[in-house]
RNA sequence: GGCGGCAUAGCCAAGUGGCUAAGGCAGAGGACUGCAAAUCCUUCAUCCUCGGUUCAACUCCGAGUGCCGCCUCCA
């Protein structure tokens, strides 16, 4: 089956087909690196993460270009407010993206391009602008000419009247259309400057995002990725720079997604319901902020509060205790290429069609424009049907639950990355036979209550045994009596 | 003012021109338990309003209402 994908442009679902049979060549639109990166970041990187990672699944190589914007009036600012040199600012903070990123589970992208270190791309890109008459100078700057470029306004569907109609633009006297934009800016005294053709100074905004791509994945792009809130006007420009200089179509397919609100209202600094990601990650751990990222269409808006973090925290838990109740069935044996023939061999058929069926499920929903939700949901809808099967397989029992242990771990980590397999086999240690066993002081306290509590339970002392069981409850220690013994685990 | 999006159970959230409208959380009932917890099983919607197209619409079209985003830096 092949996949669809919802490209802005036209609108449209449509079928994806890259240029090259095998190669996606994709760029995504990252971060300017003035400040610790936010939960909107980490949407679009979760999304484009998750949208890469499905691409490889299928058989693609995917050549992903995420650039940083490392000198802007932003973070000249920043420079200025705290005395320290622009580069300074910006090499700071993209350290702070890798280590947030990297805690996300995101898989590094191909290139990670820096704005300031394609300086002589991007005047070269300008040169050919201004040769094809597409771009003049006007006091040592840069500007594109948006009414030589006839398709100007065609991904965000605006049109000049339209446009100034709006009228919120600082009309430039010097401009030939108030919609000009810049590629070229002069620097002022003291900030931070590369010498041109023109004034010294430092590229616009958008223009790197053209040059870069151009660098290093050439005139036409299959997917150019980034927020919604990028279509206008930083990708409108980045078609009218691309497509004014090459003469080929800029990009095959434009995917964006949709923005994160909290408690409903947009998310803003000068709204003051911001949220990093590293301040979120003492809160959330990086599955459930993936989570809940992904069990939302990523195109829709989605809308963060605490309340629905929680719920979806013992959403996740149902998905964790199945993989472990999975682990335990399976004892030792684990699938892999080497016994993968003989395992499958001992499964019956009708096991391995319900698995299958559910594959099948899952791919639909991703292929169907990276349905995340839709694939979550069918993960829960086959763990009683997949439990159930496994349970008939008799003596294969483990042998059974080693596959389907695999083939969920390959959606659940390895695509979406939403259970972490090292937390699955680390869980298990809350069982309190083996915390005796543990040399940490608490919990052999605990595992010696427990053991009180059990000849207390014994004797039919039950008021001394719940008094024990309460007072562990007030301080954070969940007790949960089983056939095999006492569990406790401890409540975050 | 211009452009675009959304409206599905108590809450969150997929989806489809006709077949049982996924799934999660919460709730209810049951099993298990000394009682709990956890777990398992069962159960819980006719899809904002009004028109139209169609043999058939929640799904397509139109109007209305409500919410949201973009039009200025923004993932």
């Amino acid at each position: 089956m092949s996949i669809k994908v919802f490209d802005t442009l036209s609108n449209r679902m449509t079928e994806f087909v890259p240029q090259n049979e095998k190669e996606i060549k994709m760029y995504v639109c990252g971060v300017t690196v003035y400040d610790e990166c936010h939960l909107g970041h980490a949407r679009a990187a979760i999304c484009f993460d998750v949208i890469r990672k499905y691409f490889e699944f299928k058989g693609y190589n995917v050549n992903m270009v995420v650039n940083f914007t490392d000198v802007d009036d932003k973070i000249i600012n920043r420079a200025k407010l705290e005395k320290k040199d622009a580069l300074e600012i910006s090499s700071k903070y993209i350290d702070r993206y890798f280590e947030d990123m990297d805690k996300l589970r995101i898989k590094r992208a191909t290139h990670y391009p820096k704005a300031t270190e394609h300086i002589s791309h991007i005047i070269k890109f300008i040169e050919g602008l201004i040769e094809k008459g597409f771009a003049y100078v006007v006091d040592g700057e840069v500007y594109f000419e948006v009414s030589k470029f006839d398709e100007y306004g065609k991904l965000s569907k605006r049109n000049f009247e339209d446009m100034l109609a709006g009228a919120r633009i600082a009309v430039d006297e010097r401009l030939k259309n108030p919609h000009d934009f810049c590629l070229w800016k002069a620097a002022k005294p003291g900030e931070i400057k590369w010498k041109s053709p023109w004034a010294e100074g430092r590229p616009g905004w958008h223009i790197e995002c053209s040059a870069m791509s151009n660098h290093y994945l050439g005139d036409t792009l299959d997917i150019h990725g980034g927020g919604l809130d990028l279509i206008f006007p930083h990708h409108e420009n980045e078609i009218a720079q691309s497509e004014a200089r090459n003469g080929k179509p800029f990009v095959k397919y434009w995917m964006h997604n949709g923005l994160v609100n909290v408690n409903s209202e947009k998310m803003s600094k000068s709204l003051g319901n911001f949220f990093t990601i590293s301040g979120l990650l003492e809160k959330f751990s990086a599955d459930v902020i993936r989570y809940f990222i992904l069990s939302n269409h990523y195109r829709s808006p989605i809308n963060f509060t605490p309340e629905k973090m929680e719920e979806l925290r013992k959403s996740l838990a149902t998905i964790v205790k199945f993989m472990k109740k999975l682990m335990a069935l399976r004892e030792e044996v684990v699938l892999d290429a080497a016994n993968e023939d003989m395992i499958k061999g001992r499964l019956s058929e009708g096991l391995k069609a319900k698995v299958c069926e559910f594959e099948g499920k899952f791919n639909e929903y991703m292929e169907s424009d990276f349905n995340t939700a839709g694939a979550i949901g069918s993960v829960f809808q086959y763990m009683p049907v997949l439990s159930e099967a496994i349970l008939k397989e008799n003596d294969n029992k483990k042998y059974a639950a080693a596959y389907v242990y695999s083939r969920y771990m390959a959606y659940l980590d390895g695509l979406l990355a939403i259970v972490d397999e090292d937390c699955i086999k680390g869980e298990k240690s809350s069982n309190s036979e083996e915390a005796a066993n543990d040399s940490g002081l608490a919990e052999k306290l605990i595992g010696l209550l427990i053991k009180i509590r059990a000849e207390l339970k014994a004797e039919k002392n039950y008021k001394m045994s719940d008094t024990i069981r309460n007072g562990l409850k007030e301080i954070g220690i969940i007790l949960e009596d089983t056939k095999q013994g006492t569990n406790f685990h401890i409540e975050k």
